[in-house]
DNA sequence: AATTATCTAAACCGAAAGGTTTAGAAATCG
DNA sequence: CGATTTCTAAACCTTTCGGTTTAGATAATT
């Protein structure tokens, strides 16, 4: 077969506790896809020791192993090899799975029942650097991917958000008594009275329901009075 | 032409503040697409209108929009009708702005280069429920989903994580002051006396090298000691 | 057997935070 | 113009918190 000389340069781990499963998949990538299958797993550590050893360019895992958690695996092998691409393997498409199998760093997602021919590109694919998320299964990960995103604002935005009843002045207390500093720094920092930042304070529990500066700092980092840290660390990232 | 007639049932809205490209999209849009364009409008509040009067099945916005803030409009659009499509139409495919834009709700991303049938397809899919992303844009995506997911970690699980030298009781203690609780309270909740929590605290502080209880439990959520609030309310929203 | 780490607990003191009331000045609103 | 809101500030008092030291009990480690 002329195709097996093809892709013989990428080198293929299969993951999988059921040994035919293993077998059958192998059977796919090593003779119809002509890539080189370094082994099969069919457990947790035997993965990461292969991984170790002869670090895969592509990884097919089963994702529900019964024994072994898929996603703990996944990140296990990552904190191995963190250039390793992975590509799961499953019988079903499950939003919530998709959605952290992708989160914890998974290139591809391929269902057992789709054509081999898929698979196949799928190595290709992601080998190359790319993703490979069949349509339906790209829609549901968006689907998940936004709705958690409007929960997250339906959350902050909401009525009964105590921190809209506010003013200015207590809004800009209670920001910088979220970086965690005394009653005193912050009348330095508004140039004002220890005494009227006490009074803002005091102000400030009963608006929010809450008896202490703790309980303050909390409430108003869940709900949105901007968490600067982890914001910024988002938009650093670019 | 028949094919006109074809998605005469899509309502269709251009938003573009150049009159040019307005006229163009409009014109693929309905006389090769065959969809009911029912306007288009060249500023935010135009849009806004026409959003609140028409309810538009899909609405294809440019999103570099000098004057305005494409993802800005894109969320009044979104307060607006929680159901309207947009397809966000660009110059170019920034990973950036393709994540800020999926993230904002929009339903495809498509780049004003390429060609008019892509941009038919993508009404299509999208007004059929489906997201529409070109291969290189959802790699993008991807990139930059799995990017931020990855920096999260990295400084979650950093070396220099100082809870990582905090005693599994002391651990406790955190996690309980984390909900805004007193060291009464504490104590209580654990069986112990208070002025033991205080020695715990005390150690806590050292450790963390911080000064307060507000600064502690500030440095526990933005270092990943779980913050509950945030996590359970993504996992309910399955 | 001795050392170290952890969890427990108390006493002491000063500093910070929390609760309440009162009140003046400025701005906004009806 | 009076009423309300907001920001400012003080006095008074109680509770909580933070810093320090000391110390007994247990378990793990060397």
């Amino acid at each position: 077969m002329r195709r097996a000389k093809l892709h013989s340069g990428i080198q293929v781990l299969v993951v999988d506790d059921n040994y035919e499963h293993a077998a059958g998949i192998r059977g796919i990538a090593s003779l119809d896809g002509g890539f080189d299958v370094i082994g099969t797993a069919s457990n947790a550590d035997v993965c990461l020791n292969m991984v170790k050893k002869y670090h895969p360019d592509v990884i097919l895992m089963d994702i529900n192993m019964p024994d072994t958690d898929g996603i703990t695996l996944l990140q296990k092998i990552k904190k191995i090899d963190t250039n390793v691409r992975v590509i799961a393997l499953t019988g079903y498409d499950d939003a919530d799975l998709i959605y952290r199998v992708m989160k914890e760093g998974a290139r591809g997602y391929v269902l057992k029942t789709m054509a081999s021919a898929l698979l196949i590109q799928a190595i290709i694919d992601v080998s190359d650097g790319k993703i490979f998320l069949p349509s339906v299964i790209a829609a549901k990960f968006f689907d998940y991917f936004q709705k958690s995103q409007e929960d997250e604002k339906s959350y902050v935005n909401s009525e009964d958000n105590l921190l809209n009843y506010l003013t200015q002045r207590e809004e800009e207390v209670l920001e910088l008594l979220t970086e965690g500093i005394s009653y005193k720094e912050v009348a330095t920092r508004l140039f004002i009275s220890d005494t009227t930042v006490k009074t803002h304070v005091n102000n400030i529990f009963q608006k929010l329901q809450v008896s202490d500066k703790t309980q303050a700092v909390l409430y108003a980092i869940n709900n949105g009075l901007l968490n600067k840290t982890r914001v910024n660390r988002t938009k650093i990232a670019v």
